[in-house]
DNA sequence: TATTGTTATACTCTATAACTATA
DNA sequence: TATAGTTATAGAGTATAACAATA
């Protein structure tokens, strides 16, 4: 018996483990400490993008964040079902959306980008100021490798947030 | 117009995006080299864990990838069906079963493992191998400092491989 | 004819609860 | 009574397809 065949074999390693393992994680942490602004870890990250300079169309954001255009419609229908967000038919393209946060949109989003902040502090607490950054940037640079930033409007996507 | 409220609220800067987007990768990553030897990362995870020296039961295997007893029984009726591991009834208390890999199982196993770990240097292939070395550590890290091994059979888990 | 937002539907994945057989 | 394995059911999450309005 014990017939281990190396330490190659060891589950726990591997780099899928760790990930989804490490991802899930940061699910709990984020839904902890964003629970108290009734918001969740996806609402928080379309408040973010409409936030900054590029919200543009639904369309768009949604290939920005990764989801399709139907969830979008209904991330944004909780949203402003919530008043967080307000939508209206742009003046120039009457099919698009404009969306924008309402005065309440931008407090929330202070509030639990500061929570959600702190939660992923936690998650890096068992390691040094500097190896917590050296984790952000290899990961990022692994994320931007095949995906460049806003990537083909055409190309089939993956669910992700 | 173009109230960008700082770095800090660059979604794609998030920790959860990036453990989020990273792991979509490894999956797609993962999924494109398994393809040939007709098994998913999840059902790899379970041979790999079956090679090791703590096959123990049906039970102890899912506690370990961190699946519900139920998946893990869908998981082994695929496997089965397959004909990589066999179930048997435990002599010294039948209600366990005792699982094992088949031949075909072992061959299966060590082929596949070598595909999936080309597949983690392919997501790995943007950092020079110190930093891939140190990203793996890292999330070892973080991953074990919350959930200690094996931890507490009657604590209540959450999805994951 | 193509595109945006929307709605309705179907599908996948997983957890929950209920059943059996053993202990 | 409690536990291992199994089965059946239900729920969340997401993608696919179809539709209306506009370009």
């Amino acid at each position: 018996m014990s017939n281990d065949s190396g330490p190659g074999l060891d589950v726990s390693r591997r780099l899928g483990y760790l990930l989804k393992h490490a991802q899930a994680e940061m699910a709990r942490l984020y839904a902890e400490a964003l629970a108290p602004y009734d918001v969740d870890a996806r609402e928080l990250g379309v408040l973010m993008l409409l936030a900054g300079h590029e919200p543009s169309s639904q369309q768009h954001a949604a290939r920005r964040i990764g989801v399709d255009r139907t969830t979008m419609v209904m991330l944004l229908d909780t949203l402003e079902a919530k008043g967080l967000v307000s939508r209206r038919p742009d003046a120039e393209d009457r099919r698009r959306n404009v969306v924008e946060l309402t005065a309440t949109g931008q407090d929330t989003l202070r509030a639990s980008a500061s929570a959600s902040e702190a939660a992923e502090r936690a998650l890096l607490a068992p390691l040094d100021p500097q190896d917590a950054q050296h984790l952000r940037e290899a990961l990022h640079r692994i994320v931007t490798h095949r995906a460049p930033a806003d990537a083909d409007p055409h190309a089939p996507r993956r669910a992700a947030t």
